[in-house]
DNA sequence: CTCATTCATAGCTCACCAGCTATACGCCAA
DNA sequence: TTGGCGTATAGCTGGTGAGCTATGAATGAG
């Protein structure tokens, strides 16, 4: 398999989209026209955008008449840090392997 | 400003690209002969995508002789680790509020 | 019912980029 | 120097996707 990561860092790699849901995270839930008010692009772009967030699982929708509230995933960021976190510990364990060969070297 | 994260998750969105920087965290410094042995793609492709790493500081390169030695450079996913947690703060604080909301409510 | 409002979808265009082949560049060996 | 090897660059092509406008669908207001 390609990771499953892929659509999380394909969807976030867009700057408008990034953006869009870091607003959600910082602001909560937001209605589509309030996204688009500071999007800087239309609203058809931002709900593209938005669906392309809830297919990778980055924000959930809500109806309520004819608004529809956008919000945050909780924990959808977990297995991106969990990807960067894995990769950052196989740089530590070579260090200590460094580590060890030194050891061994000084005996 | 576009965030600086722009050019890290760039980079991170193709699987090809994101493969061989997985490959040199996992295993070490890697020649691009090495790399491309793997990668299912042809040596030019290779090269370009370890030129585009390079520009976002996610690998470092070193030449001898004829080889170019390339490898993972330590703490470049520290920005997007950096941002996730940020990005996942805002949800805890929103509980905390909830939190304090319920306790008001309780009284 | 009729009209306005809110959002989603359709259909198009344009720019970008991943992939290819061909080739240039740099370095070692003989 | 000549040739072979490892890598980078040039130049092209096809596919993907972000943006637009126009329009459809659903709901609330009057």
């Amino acid at each position: 398999m390609t990771n499953a990561h892929d659509e999380i860092f394909r969807t976030l790699a867009d700057p408008t989209r990034r953006a869009i849901f870091e607003r959600l995270c910082r602001e909560g839930e937001k209605t589509v026209a309030a996204l688009t008010a500071k999007a800087g692009v239309s609203q058809p772009v931002v709900s593209k955008h938005l669906a392309a967030l809830k297919r990778a699982g980055l924000v959930r929708d809500r109806h309520q008449g004819r608004q529809t509230h956008y919000s945050a995933e909780f924990g959808a960021l977990a297995p991106l840090v969990d990807w960067a976190n894995e990769m950052t510990s196989f740089w530590e364990k070579k260090f200590d392997a460094l580590e060890d060969l030194l050891k061994r070297m000084d005996q």
